[in-house]
DNA sequence: AGCGGCATGTTTACACCGAAAACATACTAT
DNA sequence: ATAGTATGTTTTCGGTGTAAACATGCCGCT
């Protein structure tokens, strides 16, 4: 390991050592707290201890360094995701899984989660490293649903269109979610059941044939007319 | 009409008459040019012809001005919506008529929907008519969820996790298309197919009995293994 | 070992922004 | 006519992104 790369920030030295990664820590930091809109270079170069145009060193601009925020943000859904699908598991439970760790990252992460998708980052199209990670965590979904049709579990078609579905269904529910859109006092089922809920609506949207109604569904009330 | 509402900016005016709608308007053509994001209230006021500070005579601050945008936006999603309900029609019709209106408003206003559900609004709580406009709107989904299941066209189960699943998936969808994350060359389908092909899956997922695939559909792909 | 180049950090500067405070104007009701 | 008030202006403050010129010190080459 270099000298340079092992400096913690001692005070003492002109060179900071760490500086790009303690400015992405920051950073990570100060959108959970604020949000990516109220993110700050100089706010971020204070709590490090570095004058304020010492991230230019290291980002073009503000916008340099959310989109490295946001590859991290796709590459670490790609992973959650993919781990969860296990071949020896049908295509069903494998989307349920799949489309599970999807949501709880999400929810779990929620400015990262806005990050890559809202409109924070400006001219995303010119960075390719960033689309090429967005089209990696999409291929997950992507085989999955190819995977699904082949074996006659889901409707046999284009498995783009199975997987466009399957990704509005699943981006609008995280977003909603994070958005504190579902008022929660007036939700009929806890969180973790709704959630599980929405998971096998959506997959009875492209399911070849969905006999069964979802689990955990409550009976409608009595008097709801 | 009072005098100071037919002031069409008169130049020599030390009063403007009109600046309340003018800054209004001249928002709306600036967040869809540039975004919310980007949206200056000095900015604005150069545009309208006025002093840099004129605006905080018509709103608290930024957000104020933004958030008068947004009820107008839910206000104008509620009646593109509620407009396409037509009680002669079975409700799976009235689901596919008023997805399409929605969708087709968000996408052709694609600004305006980002502004109602990305971050740029700021303490959206603290606005009760906001949240008013908000309510109305998902009430248009709501009402027609409870009027499938009691007529067994959709699932027997409450009727706000109807609407949370389609809505999830109709909202999932307009953004995904907004963000332009629907890499166009790769779709198998034109735009209006795919449209109506997630519309008719989104209703698949709330069925009692998706007995049909959706229309529309083409075969998967001869060599997709 | 010494030295030169280059990555990294700093200082300074500019133009822009949101917003508060004090002031100016002119419409409207009495 | 005149007082009160809604509306617009001027001034000012602290904050921001980022460009340019300058300082420092690490690393490789001789």
């Amino acid at each position: 390991m270099s000298r340079a790369a092992s400096n913690q920030n001692n005070a003492t030295s002109y060179h900071h050592g760490n500086l790009r990664e303690a400015l992405l820590s920051a950073a990570v930091d100060s959108i959970r707290e604020q949000g990516a809109e109220n993110l700050s270079l100089r706010a971020l170069a204070r709590v490090v201890g570095v004058s304020q145009t010492a991230p230019y060193r290291h980002f073009a601009d503000k916008n340099g360094l959310l989109v490295e925020l946001a590859r991290q943000t796709f590459d670490e859904l790609s992973r959650v995701t993919s781990e969860r699908i296990d071949p020896a598991l049908n295509c069903a439970d494998n989307l349920l899984r799949a489309g599970e760790a999807y949501l709880r990252y999400a929810i779990a992460n929620p400015e990262k989660y806005r990050l890559i998708f809202g409109s924070s980052i400006t001219q995303r199209e010119q960075y390719p490293q960033l689309q090429t990670a967005a089209r990696s965590a999409f291929n997950v979904l992507l085989q999955l649903m190819a995977e699904g049709a082949q074996r006659g579990e889901f409707l046999p078609t284009e498995p783009m269109l199975l997987a466009n579905n399957c990704w509005s269904s699943i981006h609008g529910f995280a977003l909603l979610t994070i958005d504190g859109v579902f008022a929660r006092k007036e939700q009929p089922l806890g969180f973790d059941d709704m959630l599980r809920v929405h998971l096998q609506m959506t997959l009875r949207a492209i399911q070849h044939n969905p006999q069964h109604i979802p689990q955990n569904l409550p009976d409608a009330m009595p008097f709801s007319d």
